[in-house]
DNA sequence: GATCCACGGGTGACCGATCACAATTCTCGG
DNA sequence: CCGAGAATTGTGATCGGTCACCCGTGGATC
């Protein structure tokens, strides 16, 4: 309510056009940058735009020109650290390129459920992100109709059938290979493995990259443990893993998961990393002030939401810059969770 | 692209009309469950719909009806837990009641900055969320046009000039009140408090619970510390109290800072909770799996996330649900990170 | 002085729905 | 069997923009 009790409307491109004693084509032109109006004019229209705080309407933009500028992120979650920071990502780029954020969790991986959350992301016009880094996302990626632009977050990229794929990535198998690494420089036999959840039914790249890295030493290849997204997975997990001696070095399939095998440990009596080393992934901002600090494979979430932003801003506007896929390489970053192996008594 | 090579357009109201011999009016009377249509026409435009894949243009409808179904969250943040649970909150009703969610992230309180994230925030119709926890939500709250439907998750409700404002907090003042409680139950002299940022120039209710509890028990009141959002802050405000030797008892204005101040006093050698306890605030997920794991108070953010869109709801819906706020009271949750005081030696 | 063309600017249709109202049917009492 | 009123259905305008195309100037060219 203004102070005249009632919402006056919006002053439309029409409205703006009579003020200035122009056509409404004209105005148009005027918003939009057409060289073809004359100096003045320009001024005069400018003018009553200012005078009327005109400003063009978004909905009605997008129904006349098909353009939404509006980018949907499709999700199964948006507080764990992985997610929320591929988000913020993305935020960040749509907003520097005057793009609308939506959003769409992904609650169940029904596949009823996710064609409706992927109905209305479609509905919203523009283009479409999809975190694939769960059953649901991947479901949520395959049920994307063709001619919809969209970009996906994988974990690992299938196979390239030819051309590029929409996808971005990180390079996960590395990373987890690099952990992996690093605790058998430590001397440890071998390192076992508490799993986050698979997007499909194939090994994961952190896998894979884990038990590259034993098999080129020679190291037995434990079963791995499924942990689940959350460190209450770890913590049951790793009760388990606390019971045989013979484990003296875990990786983790994120930070959460660590915290939670840290908590197991420190439950069974175990030392970190006097008697078990432990190292996670990702690297959270709480993993740095974890007691004791989590070693752990830094990724650039939020590197990739913008890499993903810009790969799907291309494929939406010929004028979009083409940068490259500024996203850093994993950083092994390690901290005091990680140690040499106990000597043998 | 489908087989053709070409994107099919979307078939739209006339596409059907003309499928089902009718006219485009009555298949928007069908669409809008319009009770003056016969039975056996309703049927024929229905079959229409589903066999050209019918769906309603919702810019179109927007454009036309003025509704937009939408509700954009403003918020500084997204990652944070009590701001990324509120967005959860949000979006999980948004969905339940159809409507989109769209975000915008205040990156800066500069009032230009923020006047630009509301007006997108306007534009995009529908209503708007404002998470007020800080300078610039604070702001953004303030900068909304009137006429437009906001709700604020306030940190604290300003005195309420006359009617219902348009607003919902938790009782953190009773939290950090029941907090301070039990650490001066334990035997402390006093609490020291290690404050987030205050969203306004006020003393936040964070802080006036604490002291309340304090001047209650007729105990010292030490100034807080202030230690931002994250566990750095925290870190950095810990290590100089725990060189004072008669710092005992540490609340946290949230659980980030918490295990930041953890952190510090392990450190500096004091051991937690023998020498020192911990208090934390919001009960993240990761706080009941630290070791020691943190007493806490836990907030129903989520909750309160959803009663900010059913009033949001209610005042862009006549028909909307009024139900009232189910926002769950502030609960503490004791755990190891808070004891008795030392003995004095 | 007639022709051409670039420039500046205007008109009408259209995007895909809704809304207000008119027109056509149907139903039933008199 | 007719007319009134209710039940159905259709037509035209509208939301606020864009797009395609047309028209009127004026200066340069021949």
């Amino acid at each position: 309510m203004n102070v005249t009790g009632h919402t006056k409307r919006q002053a439309s491109i029409r409205d703006v056009a009579t003020a200035a004693g122009v056509s409404y084509q004209t105005v148009s032109r005027v918003i939009n940058g057409h060289p073809s109006v004359r100096p003045s004019t320009r001024e005069r229209v400018q003018a009553a735009i200012e005078e009327l705080g005109f400003r063009r309407n978004a909905t009605a933009l997008a129904l006349a020109s098909g353009r939404t500028r509006t980018v949907t992120v499709l999700t199964a979650n948006t507080t764990h650290y992985g997610y929320a920071s591929i988000l913020q990502g993305i935020e960040e780029s749509a907003r520097a390129a005057s793009y609308a954020v939506g959003i769409g969790v992904l609650e169940s991986a029904d596949d009823a459920a996710v064609a409706a959350e992927v109905q209305r992301a479609t509905d919203a016009g523009g283009g479409i992100v999809v975190i694939a880094y769960d059953p649901a996302g991947v479901r949520a990626l395959g049920a994307v109709p063709a001619g919809v632009p969209v970009v996906g977050v994988v974990e690992t990229p299938a196979s390239p059938p030819g051309g590029e794929s929409p996808w971005v990535w990180t390079d996960d198998r590395e990373a987890a290979y690099q952990a992996t690494r690093h605790l058998l420089s430590l001397g440890h036999e071998t390192v076992h493995y508490v799993a986050i959840p698979s997007s499909t039914r194939r090994t994961s790249a952190r896998t894979a990259g884990w038990r590259q890295a034993l098999k080129e030493a020679g190291a037995p290849e434990p079963r791995p443990a499924q942990g689940g997204w959350g460190p209450a997975g770890g913590h049951a997990a790793a009760l388990k893993l606390a019971r045989d001696p013979s484990v003296t070095a875990i990786l983790c399939g994120n930070d959460d998961l660590a915290l939670g095998v840290l908590r197991a440990l420190h439950e069974s009596g175990r030392s970190v990393p006097g008697e078990v080393s432990v190292a996670g992934f990702d690297d959270a901002p709480h993993s740095a002030f974890l007691t004791p600090s989590l070693t752990t494979v830094r990724l650039d979430f939020t590197g990739l939401g913008r890499a993903a932003f810009a790969l799907l801003h291309g494929a939406l506007e010929e004028s979009a810059p083409v940068a490259p896929h500024p996203v850093s390489e994993p950083e092994l970053v390690v901290r005091e969770s990680s140690g040499p192996p106990p000597t043998r008594a």
